[in-house]
DNA sequence: ACATTAAGTGATT
DNA sequence: AATCACTTAATGT
């Protein structure tokens, strides 16, 4: 796990720091589809990705949810920064999108650290520097963009996390996730296949404009 | 062969 | 862009 640790995180934190992780932090195995973390729910530990890819979504009081952005390796969830700090639930809810491995931090450690460790500091502001970043990226996309844009990068985002051109899933899945009719994600992936951006098949899609 | 689920389409708002 | 109503195609039992 120390190697896994140097190899992810490395070149971002110093190497006693990277033993102490080694120490504290438990290792988890997600496998897809599963939750991590649910609205409402008090965050105990802050999570590090080794591997895999995590789907952060937004949910209203209707249940009508919208995926916000993907979490990749080396990445780490902005919401429990903000919540650790406040002592506050969670905004948000996480679910793993493909196999994920994960190194568990206990919140207490990650506000110890944070005097400790100079590196720790700059990699947790980092960290919240460039989760707001996608956030307002996730507006502009929903606030600017037209339906058939957004499709295409939710599909190219979903290719990256994949490392795969080729990507699983149903019409009605992304409906979901983008919050709109599957009818609607149907015409538009037709048109999308028409202009020779994608392949069309029962259940996948292929991306041939990456 | 039949039922179930995914995807395609025209018409209407 | 959403909804309805209906068709067609793919897949499981």
């Amino acid at each position: 796990m120390l190697q896994e640790l140097q190899e992810n995180y490395g070149y971002l934190l110093e190497d006693p720091l990277l033993e102490e992780i080694d120490k504290i932090g438990l290792v988890k195995q997600i496998t897809e589809g599963q939750q991590l973390i649910e609205i409402g729910e008090y965050i105990k530990f802050m999570p590090l990705l080794i591997s895999g890819a995590i789907k952060i979504i937004r949910e209203d009081e209707k249940g009508d949810e919208l995926v916000l952005y993907f979490l990749e390796r080396g990445d780490t969830c902005a919401m429990t920064l903000t919540c650790c700090l406040g002592d506050t639930k969670s905004e948000i809810r996480a679910i793993a999108e493909t196999d994920t491995k994960l190194i568990m931090i206990p919140v207490q450690k990650m506000s110890e650290w944070m005097n400790t460790y100079k590196t720790w500091q700059h990699f947790i502001l980092q960290s919240y520097q460039s989760r707001m970043k996608e956030m307002l990226e996730a507006i502009d996309t929903i606030a600017f963009l037209k339906m058939d844009e957004r499709i295409f990068k939710y599909l190219r985002d979903k290719a990256m996390v994949h490392q795969n051109e080729e990507i699983h899933t149903t019409h009605q899945q992304i409906a979901y996730d983008l919050h709109t009719s599957r009818v609607v994600v149907s015409r538009l992936l037709k048109k999308l296949e028409n202009d020779k951006k994608i392949i069309l098949h029962r259940n996948s899609i292929k991306i041939l404009d990456l």
